[in-house]
DNA sequence: TAATTTGTCTACTTCTTCTATAGAGATTCT
DNA sequence: AGAATCTCTATAGAAGAAGTAGACAAATTA
């Protein structure tokens, strides 16, 4: 299960994509329209700030917009900065992996073998899919490109 | 991520399969040779007793043994046992679904649409892997059979 | 029947994470 | 100066994870 804190920084970022054009974007507007707890979704933002996904400017006419062009940005990356790895155990994550402590024998671990699995087909499905890939995102690029007309 | 807990009933059910043949086995031996912390996999036995995959006799020559067929107790079924579901949000489970509060629209919901299939996914895998799929597991069924001659 | 060997049951603990909330402070614009 | 924003610090309640302790009950066997 992923944290409500994945899920509403997942619909704040893609929130962000859908208003790009419109440029900054306050926190208590994203907030209304995802039904997030304002506070908590602060404390989100302040996080992906931190990590470079948006940026902010304080003051009258302040808000949020995004930094990271939304056709590279995957869901899996977003989820990864808020809860960590998407793998079911640590010993299958390629990021995140330690060791399971009371495992006999890693390489012959059936268990480990499944969950490898597991992982494997869940990062394929959220680490291809962009947040460009949902329906009304516009790439940065996109808009860059038709600028430099 | 699923829990410790999950895991260590996992093994447990494993070694329990694997040692089928030998009867009733002991919750210590159980315990030293995957490694559980003694008192916590009792703890999970009780649990697997009440979901009646595991039997028990007390006293002496006592223990535990499998009841379900290792061919037909799937891992998935072990770790929803445990843990809950497999699905990373709820409004996307078969057998625990629970709407969003915060969701406005669920049918039309993309990030559901996308956990949807890593639900799908995950379950492909883990409701299709039996306990008699791993090494050196006997299902119950061959030995009943075998009996019967 | 008493001792020993098991599992059972109840209760508790400790630590961490989740999900927030409150409020003062800093910054920017008008 | 005043209003609108984001920012930072602190706190907190609830839940869950991971385990521990110890008395109790049942079965075997000497």
């Amino acid at each position: 299960m992923i944290s409500k804190k994945a899920k509403y920084a997942l619909k704040a970022l893609l929130y962000l994509a859908k208003q790009h054009d419109r440029g900054l974007v306050l926190i208590s507007e994203i907030a209304a329209a995802e039904r997030i707890p304002r506070k908590f979704l602060e404390a989100i933002l302040v996080d992906l700030k931190v990590q470079q996904i948006v940026q902010s400017t304080r003051g009258k006419n302040g808000g949020y917009t995004l930094v990271k062009d939304p056709a590279q940005l995957s869901v899996g990356n977003v989820i990864r900065m808020v809860d960590g790895p998407l793998a079911p155990v640590h010993c299958v994550s390629h990021l995140y992996y330690r060791k399971c402590e009371e495992c006999v024998d890693e390489a012959t671990c059936e268990i480990r073998m499944l969950m490898k699995r597991v992982r494997d087909a869940t990062c394929d499905i959220l680490d291809t899919t962009y947040l460009a890939d949902f329906s009304k995102v516009t790439a940065l690029v996109v808009e860059e490109e038709a600028n430099q007309i």
